[in-house]
DNA sequence: TTGAATTTGAAATCGGTTTTCGTTTTCGTT
DNA sequence: AACGAAAACGAAAACCGATTTCAAATTCAA
């Protein structure tokens, strides 16, 4: 998860192109290959090992964040690009990926904080489950 | 995450080992090639893709559950043996696994389920940040 | 413009997990 | 007991996302 090269000080053509994916995205979650694919076809060629690298730094920088949606979805990089703190959710059924910004949340990790100890980390943190609408889809099996 | 061999009819002496290893445990969280190794050192000759598939049944079977630690932790794979419902708090730091039992939690679970239709997984489910120690130690460096 | 520091990217490597497939084990039926 | 079909075993290969390697290209301060 560290970058290993460099110290981030150039701003390459990489850098640039990689930041617009992102920013085009509009806080939608991207893995790796699928920045790598855009950038393919908007005729721009950078390999994927500097998407990886780029993106890496990016999420540094605190301009993008990670998350991870374990199983057969492998790991997203997503822009952040400042919007409020959230959570992710992700179904384990159909791996759709949402949003959560609640106060209840808040007030929980703020418990968890005084009374456990941990300082819970919510760009790191995703909840899995069942989605609504595989919930429904289940019933209707039955 | 899904079996593709068999159907787990059979008692295998593979799978009485691995359950053992894992009651012997008590309740620790241990990857495949721990309990390959554990197994190694007791003189049982047990195959690790053996132990990974041994480990995927008994997940099925309810027996044991999964998490994972993401990052340098990889995959760890644990017994239930029967615990109360619990959450995996997971230092990004340090890596140390601890356990979170407590009905703040439960009672958010509760109000995601009512107000955003998704339904949380408890045995899937790892919050991520900073545990205490490492919390601590980041305090005594400045 | 020069040149040292940094980034690039194709290919190799990595580490955890899964697949493959010929062999061995299990266990219901004789 | 012992046969035989179904299932499990396990070594090796494949897989897959991610990282490392390293020679070549790019960046940027002087």
């Amino acid at each position: 998860m560290e970058r290993t090269q460099g110290r981030g000080d150039y701003k390459t053509r990489a850098y640039f192109l990689i930041k617009e994916v992102l920013l085009s995205a509009g806080g939608a979650h991207l893995r790796a290959d699928e920045v790598y694919d855009i950038l393919k076809e908007r005729g721009e060629r950078v390999g994927l090992t500097t998407v990886y690298r780029q993106l890496a730094r990016l999420a540094d920088e605190g301009f993008a964040r990670k998350t991870s949606t374990e199983g057969q979805g492998s790991c997203y990089s997503l822009v952040g690009a400042r919007c409020a703190e959230h959570y992710h959710l992700v179904c384990t059924e159909c791996g759709a990926l949402s949003h959560l910004s609640c106060e209840r949340i808040e007030s929980l990790i703020h418990h968890i904080e005084l009374h456990h100890g941990f300082t819970v980390s919510p760009a790191k943190t995703t909840l899995y489950g069942l989605c609504a609408d595989c919930k429904r889809k289940r019933k209707e099996q039955e």
